[in-house]
DNA sequence: GTCAAGGCTTGATAATTATCAAGGAGCAAG
DNA sequence: CTTGCTCCTTGATAATTATCAAGCCTTGAC
């Protein structure tokens, strides 16, 4: 692979911490590629050939079972991906796709076991990384369970709006179609959601919203740290 | 701790590789207690000061928020809850609480973060937990998001009757309030779906359900390996 | 036995969410 | 500038799910 690219991949929470020779030897194994946009990268039921970081661009995950479809979650630069299935030398359970062009890294899964056999460090980092999915994803059910479509929506909007500076306003950062399947939701009830929601100060223009009452919206809201928060 | 537990717990994938020693030291910082029914255990939020371990009887583990509640999932003997919360020494994301009596082996998240540190098989065993506790959620998900309320209870049958031998008839291991819970759904709305099975063979007497017609309710609940079969 | 309590069910109704059909707005290609 | 396309929105309606209010049945206490 391309030496340029390497500083950013070694800065990765899950590589920073192991050794050099371990590092140099999972890049030497792995490829660096770019992909157009709304390409199946992977398929739920495959085997897990590789470990994917995606360095550029935009991924979705989702999930299909019986003609239905949904989408499990967004990954964004630096991310990984299907980290479980590749550990377990097991099938993906979810499918991934680029939202837009990507580029991402493909590390062979048979290497990335070795590595964890080989480099404490690594492997102490890859329980970290799978704690913090674990969690995630304990988090995204409660959510689930927990809230309706337009709870939901609004405690997105308001992380949305923190993670991009809170200053009154914030783009969506993918379609609304893919937004209402991740919210659990279809693309109508979205835009009923937002409408629901303009009583609380939430103007939809395109891909842009600005919030003129954050409080009020927290108030509907009630964001709750242990489902928003990214850190705990 | 009482010794005559100690094979039991050994026999636990998550411990069955460890060194003599480190398990032993383990097991000396622990503790073995027997807890009533009906027992909050942890609180979420609170800091995870241990690692639960099963060995007999029925813990939930729930989740609150904004004076809602659900059930996230059942432990049932011999198993393990908020193994990621020990390892990244953080707050727990899920309460949980005795349905039976229970007895339950503390082990102290300090020791367990040392003998990950120290014995690396445990790290591996702890890393395969992780990634099988990550898998399980996942699959939660998308029974969750892909499928209706009666098509979950379905499954859910299906799975119930196989793990009991599919014997024709299947015994509920809980309250039907606590499985429509942990199904999505309210307890009323579980009573009409057990119903609305009835022309697939379904019957219900008590915390007892006959299948009379296995094949029918399966083309219903259409089970897919990748959310239904523990395995994968 | 009677009684009370808890768990479950049922019916009536309401809220939420989905589906279907149509139409508008933006955008890229020609 | 027009055309066709995709994406989004809206309205009408239907399906699903929740809520509220009884009521029933079992169980265990007395």
């Amino acid at each position: 692979m391309r030496t340029s690219d390497i500083p950013e991949i070694r800065s990765l929470r899950l590589f920073e911490s192991m050794s050099e020779s371990a590092f140099d030897s999972l890049m030497q194994a792995a490829y660096l590629q770019t992909f157009p946009a709304q390409l199946e990268l992977i398929r739920e039921g495959d085997p897990a050939d590789f470990l994917y970081v995606l360095t550029d661009g935009c991924v979705e995950m989702f999930a299909r079972t019986n003609q239905r479809e949904t989408t499990m979650g967004m990954v964004h630069p630096v991310g990984t991906f299907i980290l479980a299935a590749v550990l377990k030398d097991a099938v993906n359970l979810m499918s991934a796709r680029t939202v837009q062009k990507s580029k991402l890294l493909l590390i062979p899964s048979a290497n990335v076991r070795a590595a964890f056999e080989r480099d404490e460090a690594f492997a102490r980092a890859i329980v970290e990384e799978l704690a913090g999915c674990y969690r995630g994803v304990v988090k995204d059910q409660k959510n689930l369970k927990l809230r309706s479509s337009v709870e939901r929506l609004a405690n997105r909007l308001l992380r949305f709006h923190q993670d991009q500076g809170a200053s009154g306003s914030l783009d969506l950062p993918y379609d609304k179609r893919t937004l209402a399947s991740l919210l659990g939701m279809t693309p109508e009830n979205l835009s009923r959601a937002f409408n629901t929601l303009k009583p609380y100060g939430v103007e939809v223009d395109g891909a842009t919203v600005h919030l003129s009452d954050v409080d009020s919206l927290a108030r509907l809201a009630k964001p709750d740290a242990l489902i928003d928060e990214l850190a705990t």
